[in-house]
DNA sequence: AATAGTTGTGTTATATTATAACATACCATT
DNA sequence: AATGGTATGTTATAATATAACACAACTATT
């Protein structure tokens, strides 16, 4: 199981993480041959910093703010489809809103832990979920391509009993 | 496992199936001491008719039709808000639409089958995704409330090779 | 059946999210 | 520097959803 749940749910060095995903991210754009030009790499740094999702219009505020010139919605929209293609942002459908992919190039199913009350996203990536949703599928006569799993819930920082530790 | 994955890829009497179901939910209305009035109905008949999920501005256009009678968007969304409520429709967030749940009042997870082709969605309850997915948040010290589980690939009708029987 | 309280609907306006269409700029290769 | 592909700017608008307030309908009690 792959899991960003500790770093999003407890302190950290958020730079250094930041740093490392990005490298990994030119990486891969230099892989695939594309490029992670300035306001894609803006937007997705935007969406690393973020452990809660951000809505294209919280994004195109924030990136007007760091360039100090106004930016349009299709610049936001068009840097969030690129990066939704490489797997580095995922596209949170109940939110209408996006957040950086922490584990991007790994196959895997999403699978979205949402805290109700402070609005952080976790990730977790699990095959015996594929394995079962592929099984259940299988038996309905469906072919799935692809899935997006959302749970709704309390985050250890937002559960009243027991704290994280 | 629940699934009405049978009634919906397959032909069957559709009048007879939704008065039951019609039946059924003025009962739960009954028992939870609120109206099924006639909006509220007419809303429920057109998506329970519908094997495709219905976005809102289809229901008002629809509903227009049957009332002779403009209808304005939040009466929709009224209507949705107070069936979504009582478990008897789904909202589907990755269509912004919604549908009509098949076996309201029984818990269960929602499992969406959608067709990329022909846009059908079927349902599926299964407990063993619950009891994975309540593992997994457990791990993660999440306390998972309520779920969403979203299926993209393509159904029996509209799988190329073997068809359905 | 008159009243009051609650629940539901009509209406208008507007917020929020997302995309279409076309012009311009950038960038790599010749 | 000319070409062709890719990326961005710009304007307008589409599609989805909600706020706020007025009015109507229903329900329970007198």
């Amino acid at each position: 199981m792959l899991t960003n749940a500790r770093l999003v749910y407890q302190p950290h060095d958020q730079v250094r993480s930041i740093n490392a995903a990005l490298d990994r991210a030119h990486e891969i754009c230099e892989t695939a041959n594309v490029r992670l030009t300035a306001t894609r790499e803006a937007i997705l740094r935007l969406l690393w910093q973020s452990h809660q999702p951000l809505g294209a219009y919280q994004l195109q505020q924030q990136l007007a703010k760091i360039t100090d010139k106004p930016v349009a919605p299709p610049t936001i929209y068009r840097a969030i489809e690129f990066l939704i293609g490489l797997g580095l942002v995922h596209r949170i459908p109940s939110l209408n809103a996006f957040i950086g992919c922490p584990f991007p190039s790994s196959e895997h199913s999403n699978i979205f832990l949402i805290c109700e009350s402070c609005k952080t996203v976790a990730e977790i990536a699990d095959n015996r979920v594929n394995t079962l949703l592929e099984t259940l599928s299988d038996k309905a006569n469906f072919k799935p391509k692809s899935q997006t799993v959302e749970l709704f819930g309390l985050c250890p920082n937002c559960e009243p009993g027991d704290n994280n530790e």
